[in-house]
DNA sequence: GTCTATAGAGTGATAGAC
DNA sequence: GTCTATCACTCTATAGAC
């Protein structure tokens, strides 16, 4: 062996492997090649195999948000929404890179990870209401326009792969932004 | 041989065996359960395998879309844009039904089907844009709102699966609802 | 006999687990 | 790297309709 991989790596590139894959799309043949390692030393890191990974990068992702988004939007900071906006749009690559959360959602993985899943998007829409409400919007609106925005942003993932327009996620990201901004219904 | 199962019957039981395990996740052995079918039948049907599978099932959608939907909403009925929430409401089972079209788009899937896939969300846009245009829209903010609306279905499937909350799709299938009915920005 | 639809054993390749 | 299971797919055989 020559350079222990740090593990926060591996699972950086395992995650990249499973967003534009899939996890059954993703083979393990595929993440070794990914990452550069043999099975062997994939299942080191994750004893318990694919899924064991699965579970590495949602949590991986799930920190990250927290730290980058979730955290800022409840603290009450008046440009947490539009820091959230600016880092959805540089995360997601414009609608280049899929929310690996949300492709779960999508397919079979989802009953593998349900409670996981849930717990991002519960979490994402709590935070943004709270931020909301800070910004002076009454509690049910507040909440709506979360769920609103939150589902917003998945759609706008869906459409830019589709169209293979990254322009539409801009267009879609700036009238979400806009409304979370004013207080008509 | 006993009674040879007619053709659309056999794609539509193949459609709901991708929409609940995607592309990679529906194996033949499970298509043939989820159809009755042995492998030489479905060869039969589908002489190019698993891609010719999902190449019918798209257009067998499409087909039902532009039936049901896109054609409605072009020529300019003025009830085609609530028909049209209505019938994404049913077709989608308040999001306990994945958007086939949408989650190949997310997925590896997306190079083999993309000029489909592109295909049925410009129609779906250019439809609901004309109708929201004779609902007296300008031009610009009907494709605007048209592409909120599509991305935000596609959201609202993603986020029903992602809490496990087919009510969160009730409540913003109503928000694109009015939204559509209103001039506001 | 021909055609369509069927079943399913058998192919090599590759999957994930270890 | 080794293992077995399963993958997509091929092919042969055969059923009944015409």
């Amino acid at each position: 062996m020559t350079r222990p991989l740090p593990r926060p790596q591996v699972v950086a590139l395992v995650a990249e492997a499973f967003r534009e894959h899939g996890f059954d799309g993703a083979s393990l043949s595929l993440i070794g090649t990914a990452t550069g390692l043999g099975k062997g030393s994939l299942y080191h890191f994750f004893p318990g195999g694919k899924e064991d990974m699965a579970n590495a990068v949602i949590d991986e992702i799930g920190a990250w948000f927290e730290r980058e988004v979730f955290a800022p939007l409840a603290s009450g900071e008046a440009t947490s929404i539009d820091a959230m906006f600016d880092s959805v749009d540089a995360y997601f690559r414009s609608g280049r890179r899929v929310c690996l959360v949300g492709a779960f959602a999508l397919n079979d993985s989802r009953s593998m990870f349900a409670r996981k899943i849930a717990a991002y998007f519960q979490r994402w829409i709590a935070a943004l209401a709270s931020a909301l409400e800070a910004r002076g919007f009454g509690r049910k609106k507040a909440r709506a326009r979360a769920e609103e925005s939150v589902a917003g942003i998945q759609g706008a993932i869906v459409l830019a792969r589709a169209l293979d327009d990254p322009e539409s996620f801009g267009r879609l990201m700036e009238r979400l932004r806009k409304r979370s901004r004013r207080q008509e219904a």
